[in-house]
DNA sequence: CATGTACCTGTCAAAGTTAGTAGGTAGTTA
DNA sequence: TAACTACCTACTAACTTTGACAGGTACATG
């Protein structure tokens, strides 16, 4: 399957396991057969329709290995899951290096699972959201870097399209702020007191306040912190 | 050119400006003349090679409007870099809402200059990276839908290749909060004063002094408020 | 010209934050 | 067992924010 066609199938989808079902597809054609998808993290911020339940968003592994998996509570020592969040860009799972005990045993397990080798695509949202696809191949002697490109992309589409299809949507709140309002608010979260944002703008510490109050009060913001959050979420200053 | 072209020729390009050349034929091909490239927030853990200099990262825009959007400090009220790094989706610039009266002249300016109709994507990167990739066309009956799934995939494809090539050094010092840490620093976020969070953690509102204190020095923030925006931003808590 | 919006200035006391210092527990390593 | 590391708890003094008040200018709109 073609990377455009991908695009539009899955854009145009309307469940998630339609999604799921061409993403299969199209990495098996690349070499790829398995796979999984999880947010790493999530604290409560999206409610998630259907059956899914987070962390695992999907999981195509051998069921003897997930069950194995959570048996033990891997999800604590995977390398690939504490790796992925900091990582910008698609990394190998043969190239993971410092391991401690457990994780090299934990890695040669899942190599007898028959998950040997092994690409992931870390993804990051908003709000710190990070989420890692991976995607394994039975093929010993496969060279990764002709279709990590392509996965790459693939990867990133699949979440993209699978991701908007799970969450609820929430409707965010319209407040509007005056200028004065936002830069106090931004120096704020810049880490200036009302003192520091007086001198920067060329007002009195006075006014300064006076507009972080009323920025409170729009923003519903019981202190300066929750205001400046607020803020960002809303997407009225950016940090 | 297709999708799997354009994703094998930018990851064996060995110059950012090859980069922009191949993507400069990618959306053109689709409609889109003229697109720009920021970094909306760095949090000084990378730097630059070549004369890039963030949040400008890539300029494709008419100069006359680059120079005007600058001398008149649009930075701070453009609707479209306020609104991306919250956004998960790519959006289009004439569905933006809610504007102030600043921003709609903003955008009736913007439409002046020729950069009518826009499409921004919005990206994001491990630490809390935003960037964002606008795309514009000067066709005003161009249907983006059909193009927009194609667009989104180029576009992340683009920075994937491009940010990859300009960045001297991958950021390595990564902040560990302790789980007191975090707890005190979530508590914060949602507007809790130190004794609100004494209350709930069941702890003194010193030790809660204490556990925000170590946190900003560990992020290196002058205010509590400044710790918990980088915190949000860097994934370590979630608003 | 009245009305509304945005902006600016001020006071004061109560409440909250920041920057020091110091002691304790638990587990690990030499 | 001593030294080390990471984490948690606590105190005080100096400083900053918050909330409730009262009043002012400038400018655009009906």
């Amino acid at each position: 399957m073609r990377i455009s066609e991908f695009v539009e199938s899955t854009n145009s989808a309307t469940s998630p396991g339609e999604i799921t079902e061409l993403f299969k597809r199209a990495i098996s054609s690349r070499g790829y057969e398995r796979f999984a998808y999880g947010m790493l993290t999530n604290h409560g911020r999206y409610t998630f329709r259907d059956g899914i339940s987070p962390p695992a968003l999907v999981l195509d592994y051998p069921d003897d290995w997930i069950k194995h998996y959570f048996d033990r509570d891997y999800l604590s020592i995977d390398p690939i899951i504490s790796r992925s969040p900091v990582m910008r860009q698609p990394f190998l799972w043969d190239e993971l290096a410092k391991l401690s005990p457990e994780q090299n045993i934990f890695m040669s397990e899942a190599n007898e699972a028959g998950l040997g080798h092994g690409i992931c695509v870390p993804i990051h949202g908003p709000f710190g959201d990070s989420f890692a696809i991976s995607m394994t191949s039975e093929l010993s002697d496969a060279d990764p870097s002709n279709a990590l490109g392509e996965l790459h992309v693939l990867a990133m589409q699949y979440h993209s399209a699978f991701f908007e299809l799970i969450i609820e949507n929430q409707p965010t709140d319209v407040v509007r702020l005056t200028p004065r309002e936002r830069e106090c608010l931004v120096w704020s979260a810049r880490g200036k007191s009302s003192w520091d944002i007086g001198e920067i703008l060329d007002i009195s510490e006075h006014t300064v306040n006076f507009h972080l109050k009323n920025s409170m009060v729009k923003l519903d913001a019981s202190s300066r912190i929750l205001a400046v959050v607020k803020a960002i979420r809303m997407g009225l200053i950016l940090p």
